[in-house]
RNA sequence: GCCGGUGUAGCUCAGCUGGUAGAGCAGUGGAUUCGUAAUCCACAGGUCGGGGGUUCGAGUCCCCCCGCCGGCUCCA
């Protein structure tokens, strides 16, 4: 038998290959507490798998972030084992761990109800409670091929055919027997916490094409102050949901008779959006881009140019006749810039020139995918596009991840996850420009610092790009900004530009944006500020509330000197308690609250509630001050 | 688009096995002038998502359609 060599705190142990995984316990003297597997190098492996590498090794303990995973997956082996003893009839689709817990995928007669996942999470905590070890074999096709047509598991049959090595892994617990590769708790009694939460349709594989299982959700923890922590946390994103704080907050709505997926911006959603536009608009000014306005739809045959009826044509709106011409409303902003680029001949000398508009697209989405502000059929991208050669696309590049960077940090979001995508199966233009992009993407990456993972083969087929998703303060990720090569649409619209020999030449082209859309971006600030938006963006920023009718001449006199000012202020001067009025601002979220009584108009001092319910006395103008500061700033 | 759930006043919801609608908040009117998260009284408000059917009778049962919610796929 081979021997491998392990690593392990810098000592070094031998052991022969084929020795199961729990012989390191011993070995490396780790009895407590109980270590569920191991990180060998890359790979993590649990007890019972054989070791075949040598390698650094490091042990995984219950309870760290690395164990999860582990104890997840066997949650779904001890979920699917439930429902095979309760619904025998049911085939097995497949059950991993995921990011926040678990599924398994199951083809059934009948959709699971309510009443059924009760029933399931009963069977699976009996199935717990019995602590049932869990055994992996290592067996070989054929074997594996005779198991699961005995149990008549399809699906599984299906998997075992496309795996290609000679082996097969198999998982049993009782008379449950999965095909998988591990890893696994040592046995079901260590899953502590668990919860099932949903159940949903979903396609055997993801293709529609294919027969649709019942997926039923579920997460689990080591201990359950997690579980509580997680529920906890799953009740505020509810609480923060744009779509409920949208109607609460009168920021916009989606009307049935308008149509789905359409956005009605009402008045207090709309100076937020002026807001972010005002300053977009202000910073593109100062980094050199022009500014450009375009219609919203265009004749059918631009759109056969730029190529979108070949490769776009099923997320595009029917096309209208009018004049016996057709016309399509546009989902993109490309050609446009396109056009006001090829107006007059270009020179090397214009380069780089950038072009950017809020341009507002219609797009065709399936309509079980459309979800309040994130998912819409009609959007404004803050796009833009940058023509320029090809040996400044490393230093624009570089600037356009300056701006993001910046711009993003001014409404608080600092930790990002960055993708590079680089070069599809089928593509357009040379590998050797698609090498010099890649290159000059990820130079620019590292130029700004910023750490990225590759995502290979991810690219567009007309370039490479950079996807930036930004954590919210509940650390979920939305994807907004998008940072795209293209060498496909200046061919397709035979861009040139003279180059200093006098000659013509085809100039590179940038997509990006930064907030990806309006629509989508002010959701994201909705549930990432649970609407109580910092002063700069507040639809109201101060109200002056009176105590009794006496106060009304003076609190009239603040408000008119904030609203001189340029803050948008209101006065509530009804006849009602002042602790009703202060509740209703609370619940609008207004930063601050102006209280006037006896005592203010006496001493013309302000007294100033916070929204964060804090007591603050200011003159008038240092309170202006004040508020113009944190505007003026941009203050989170 | 597909699977499941759901749709009653502006909002949140009640309405048992079919007997033709109710509450709280919001709105309007009035009273109260009250200092840090809901003062009291009154009034008004619904073709019960839309259409068709069963029935003496449908918000309640059946069928079709639409919207919304959770997923699948994709993306800004």
């Amino acid at each position: 038998m081979k021997s491998l060599k392990l690593i392990y705190n810098e000592r070094e142990v031998e052991v022969e290959a084929g020795v199961r995984a729990s012989a390191l316990i011993e070995l490396l003297g780790l009895g407590n507490p109980h270590p569920l597997g191991f990180r060998i190098e890359e790979e993590i492996v649990d007890l019972q798998t054989p070791l075949t590498r040598g390698g650094r090794v490091e042990p995984i303990f219950p309870g760290t972030p690395e164990a999860l995973p582990i104890l997840r997956h066997t949650a779904a082996h001890v979920l699917a084992q439930a429902v095979k003893e309760l619904f025998p009839e049911a085939r097995l689709g497949i059950g991993p761990a995921t990011e926040e817990g678990f599924y398994y995928d199951f083809d059934v007669s009948e959709p699971f109800t309510e009443e059924d996942l009760a029933r399931i999470e009963k069977r699976m905590k009996e199935i717990i409670k019995r602590r049932i070890p869990l055994e992996r074999e290592e067996i070989s096709k054929p074997e594996a091929e005779r198991i699961f047509t005995e149990r008549r598991e399809t699906y599984k049959l299906e998997l075992i055919r496309e795996i290609p090595e000679e082996r097969v892994s198999i998982y049993r617990q009782d008379d449950f027997v999965d095909l998988c590769r591990g890893p696994h708790l040592p046995h079901t009694g260590l899953i502590k916490a668990f919860k099932l939460l949903s159940v949903a349709g979903a396609y055997w594989r993801g293709d529609e094409r294919n027969p649709q299982l019942q997926r039923i959700y579920g997460t689990a923890f080591f201990d359950k102050e997690e579980l509580r922590a997680y529920l906890e946390r799953l009740e505020e994103a509810k609480r923060r949901d744009h779509r409920r704080l949208g109607r609460e907050l009168e920021l916009f709505s989606i009307e049935e008779e308008v149509g789905p997926g359409l956005i009605l911006w009402h008045p207090k959603g709309a100076i937020v959006r002026k807001e972010i536009e005002d300053f977009w608009r202000e910073e593109h000014l100062k980094r050199g881009y022009q500014l450009v306005y375009t219609p919203h739809i265009a004749l059918r045959d631009l759109w056969k140019v730029s190529g979108h009826l070949d490769f776009y044509a099923e997320n595009m709106f029917a096309p209208m006749e009018i004049d016996e011409r057709a016309y399509q409303l546009k989902p993109m902003n490309c050609p446009f810039h396109i056009l006001i680029y090829k107006s007059k001949k270009r020179s090397y000398r214009e380069f780089p020139l950038r072009y950017c508009e809020l341009g507002t697209v219609y797009r065709y989405e399936r309509s079980g995918v459309l979800h309040g502000l994130l998912r819409v059929r009609g959007f404004t991208q803050d796009d833009a596009h940058i023509f320029c050669r090809e040996d400044q696309l490393e230093e624009e590049i570089f600037k356009v991840l300056d701006l993001v960077v910046y711009f993003l940090s001014v409404f608080g979001f600092r930790e990002y996850q960055i993708y590079l995508s680089t070069r599809p199966e089928k593509y357009v233009g040379t590998e050797e420009i698609w090498e010099k992009a890649e290159g000059a993407l990820a130079a620019a990456l590292e130029k700004k610092g910023l750490p990225y993972e590759i995502d290979p083969g991810e690219g567009v087929f007309y370039g490479p790009k950079i996807d930036l998703k930004i954590r919210d303060v509940l650390g979920r990720f939305w994807q907004c900004s998008t940072i795209q090569v293209d060498f496909n649409i200046p061919e397709r619209f035979d861009l040139t530009y003279m180059g200093p020999d006098n000659r013509p030449y085809r100039p590179i082209m940038i997509h990006r944006a930064l907030l990806g859309s309006l629509e989508r971006f002010f959701g994201v600030l909705i549930e990432h500020y649970a609407g109580a938006f910092p002063v700069w963006l507040a639809p109201v920023q101060v109200v002056v509330l009176t105590v009794a009718d006496r106060h009304e001449p003076f609190a009239r006199e603040m408000y008119d000197f904030l609203r001189g000012s340029g803050i948008r202020v209101e006065l509530d001067a009804r006849g009602e308690r002042l602790s009703y009025k202060i509740r209703e601002a609370q619940v609008k979220k207004i930063p601050y609250m102006v209280i006037v009584g006896d005592r203010e108009v006496e001493e013309r001092r302000l007294t100033v509630r916070t929204r964060g319910g804090e007591n603050l006395t200011f003159a008038p103008e240092e309170f202006r001050e004040k508020i113009l500061r944190e505007i003026r700033e941009k203050i989170v």
